[in-house]
DNA sequence: ACCTGAACACCGTTCAAGT
DNA sequence: ACCTGAACACCGTTCAAGT
């Protein structure tokens, strides 16, 4: 079926056995400029929209910049760092994002409603990227849902705080809604094109392999239309939404949002 | 500072620079049996909790079952089948379950509460293994919450639609209580043992690689205490319960939870 | 029928050497 | 100062060969 010795990345498209390697010319700034950890992470996202997490190795990053693999050492400690500075570098984009940095001018509610989209936005645009920031560990230990980027933590508590939330509530309302967040685009990035990409299976192979037996599935079969749609935005908005209203009311009651957890 | 050479996998605990390879011995199961699909499968999630995901190699899971990597190949197609393998065993672990498979017989919402409690208990037993549910392309691609389990699906929307629920509430129902699931999980196991396992830094290296400059973050630092508490299961039936309310009044409006969506 | 040896095309990483 | 060649210890995977 497929070519014989396609190496450790059975997910790249590469296919055809023709000339070796392929590597993408190129990188985005195009400039053959100096290389700095800036740029060789720049190309790491590049590479890794492009191409996909999988193929992504330090052998074909440097190709990708011109250079040879060892080169990249000069800027960046080894694989596992080059990874945990690409996370960092797409979360911090977020912080290039006009529509999210405004703060909370506007009341904490749209703050972070904005501040939900602008990562909504970033995941949709590096669908092969976001799902690194689930695994990877976080920044400081102790920040329990690993947000990594310790900027959001910071803003988003001093927002809730400077409106009114007890620290306590801050700090539960930040786990919720990370949570959420995290969660939901995970979800909707992991069915998005990860893998579903437009242009694979470029021989005739029968895309499906072995369709495991759906007869045993009746329901699933039948309603096969409602849960082909794709309704992550509208899902997105609504779950949003309730999340707000939710920490509304925590606000309004002036407590933490524990279960049977009445005034104080 | 590591020691030199150390391959493809600088997460597993090696450092020890004496012996070849330290592989675990002996499965689980301990008999020297026959190999089957079920067995490595099997000795590939007991290697995965054991060692982490990093560490599963095809040569090092043979030489844990007391055999050469390449007669993995007579049972498993590959080591991207492997994984996906394990992502299903581990998954259908629920239905070895007692706790869960008792069906809907006390109702839609004991039935959804049991089921989360279960796939909980199975995330929080293989904290190396469940990140691979998100990141595995689904079983069936126009299921668009990849919940891998077509069994899991199929009993989830029987449930609720023996229960009353219309076919696009349950189908509603089941993005939202995967979403849910799935996000809160992911992020309750890589908090957990995945990187703070309790031996870690056997030598005398000073665990804090770079600590980044704190003092941009005073409201992370002054909250420190706060954050670091694990109220993950507290927040898990907090939101579980939160969820299953929506679920009920969609319910008894017989509508979709579509925002604007009044009656039809 | 089931496993292995040897081989191939890759990896990440190091270090002395080049310019 | 910055990059490379060569080397080392690994990978996944194949295939003919052993038992």
């Amino acid at each position: 079926m497929t070519t014989p010795h396609e190496g450790a990345d059975p997910d790249s498209p590469e296919g055809r056995g023709g000339a070796a390697a392929a590597i993408p010319a190129a990188p985005p700034g195009g400039g053959r400029g100096a290389l700095d950890r800036r740029r060789v992470l720049g190309a790491a996202i590049a590479f890794i929209d492009q191409e996909g997490l999988n193929a992504l190795t330090m052998r074909r990053l440097g190709a990708y910049l011109g250079v040879e693999a060892m080169a990249l050492y000069r800027y960046v400690p080894g694989r596992e760092n080059l990874l945990d500075g690409v996370v960092e570098s797409v979360i911090d984009e977020l912080y290039g994002d006009p529509d999210v940095h405004l703060s909370a001018s506007h009341g904490w509610q749209d703050y972070l409603q904005r501040l939900a989209h602008g990562v909504r936005r970033i995941a949709l645009a590096h669908p092969e990227v976001f799902p690194l920031v689930a695994s990877r560990p976080p920044a400081a230990p102790w920040v329990r849902p690993p947000l990594r980027s310790l900027r959001w933590v910071e803003s988003f508590l001093t927002a809730l705080i400077d409106s009114g939330f007890t620290e306590e509530a801050a700090v539960a309302a930040y786990r919720a809604y990370s949570s959420f967040l995290l969660g939901h685009l995970l979800l909707e990035v992991s069915q998005k094109g990860v893998k579903i990409s437009p242009e694979d299976q470029p021989e005739g192979v029968p895309a499906t392999a072995a369709a495991t037996d759906l007869s045993e599935y009746p329901t699933v079969v039948r309603l096969e239309s409602l849960l082909s749609l794709d309704e992550s935005a509208a899902e997105f908005e609504e779950a949003l939404e309730n999340l707000l209203e939710r920490l509304e009311i925590v606000l309004a009651e002036g407590r933490t949002p524990r279960r049977g957890d009445r005034r104080r």
